[in-house]
DNA sequence: CCTTGCGCCTCACGCGGCGTGAGGTCCGTA
DNA sequence: TACGGACCTCACGCCGCGTGAGGCGCAAGG
């Protein structure tokens, strides 16, 4: 009957943990060994096996306090836990999701940028950044999801196509503007036709998308013309000057 | 020129935050309001406006260091800052599908416990658990890729079908173990054929991951025998003479 | 004037799961 | 017996605040 007995420098070197960690779960009361007559910890067969327990049990994503519960609280429940366990996770892994979409909206915007030549600095980092969070109070996750969809339908390629037309329709809008031409002018109307165009390929013709999204770039002027890259009042300006031919359109 | 000026609670209430996270932030020297004669706070246009910044960021993601680099470092790099982010969101990702993958497999042998009518006590539980992190130990991650694809591939149905075969299969085999039928019978090679079908149906007839299967069998007999159902020991002789039988057919 | 009540202030500990020293003791081998 | 390595026990650090405790400031009502 060869005793089996480790030091904790062997045993954590077998089922991989720290020493450091070994101290822990016997802090908290995990792991009880017995000592020597120098005080020194010895681990005998009981404890290897509690052990390789509590650190299959940690590889669930157990807490050390779920952990004891299910080694040593008799009502443990099993399947529960397995559940209520994949449940957070869940919960973690739907946070994540919405992390990793904010940062991909943001590489978008930042490539784009960065594809018309024009500088990234701290301060349009700081500006889109701010754009993109406020955009996410204004559109509910329903639309903020259905306008992901559209962009997946609408294909990389015409998304590009459509980013590099919006400054050159802007600027032609604007000259029109500048010279005063009434916005019941035929060429602005043609001009607002094909803004609005560009808008509906977004929105898909749905008329709650359009009005958040008209509400959103109200309520953060200034962020919206750093992502249209405009100066806020001319960006005003021009939506005003676009308003008026519409209302032209409609009489 | 009303100059805008709040005080902690009502710039904590606009902006969604805790006055806790208020005073956190200007300990840590990344929110500096200026203060009234009696030292309270007072939060100017520009400390709204970083304050603004600082939630937006802290919603990618970004450690409150990381947000004072992104706010005061001058040499601050966005797009990379970005990347990085979205790496480091990626592995967390990874990590817990590696997880959701563990609860799933652990929630698929609990529920099949479950219908094959045995009792799921705390200790089946360990013992289950014990059993799934040592297969881990002995199949590299892609032969678990290939063993999950290949669960897929069967589908859900046919799983059940094999899973409630294999009780049926081994008191078949034990039976005649028990009667002293000679391995070399040939309604012992029949069961023993079937036997190896059903393992061939998960391993896809790939002899690496029959290799690993016998290797994390031989190192977990007490696991595998209570994920089989059977005493340790008697498993052992079963396997024995399965073994037997399938020596006697090679030669 | 004083009281009432809310909002503000400053410590300071707590959480989870250990990492990382610091300073001292024990064990096995040469 | 001397040495190096493994062991021991504190005890603080991390991250982003939550959560009191104990004490002022300020505006309105009596």
């Amino acid at each position: 009957m060869s005793e089996i007995s480790f030091r904790v420098g062997e045993l954590a070197a077998r089922a991989g943990v720290t020493v450091r960690a070994l101290h822990h779960y016997e802090a908290v009361g995990l792991l009880r060994p017995s000592r020597t007559d120098a005080g020194h910890r010895r681990y005998g067969a009981a404890e290897v096996e509690r052990l390789q327990q509590i650190t299959s049990l940690r590889a669930l994503g157990l807490s050390l306090e779920q952990v004891r519960d299910a080694l040593d609280a008799p009502d443990f429940d099993p399947a529960g836990t397995v559940e209520r366990q994949r449940a957070a996770l869940d919960a973690e892994a739907a946070r994540l999701g919405a992390l990793a979409d904010r940062l991909d909206g943001l590489g978008r915007l930042l490539r784009q940028r960065a594809r018309s030549g024009a500088p990234i600095t701290p301060d349009t980092f700081l500006a889109l950044t701010h754009a993109m969070t406020a955009i996410e109070t204004h559109y509910t996750p329903e639309q903020l999801q259905r306008l992901a969809d559209r962009r997946e339908a609408l294909g990389d390629d015409a998304i590009r196509a459509v980013e590099a037309e919006w400054p050159r329709l802007f600027e032609a809008v604007g000259a029109e503007m500048d010279a005063g031409t009434d916005p019941a002018d035929p060429a602005v109307q043609k001009l607002v036709d094909r803004w609005d165009e560009l808008v509906g390929m977004f929105t898909g013709g749905d008329p709650g998308l359009r009005q958040s999204l008209g509400t959103a770039v109200e309520a953060d002027r200034a962020g919206t013309s750093q992502l249209m890259g405009l100066d806020p009042d001319r960006m005003r300006a021009l939506f005003a000057y676009a308003q008026r031919a519409r209302d032209a359109r409609a009489a």
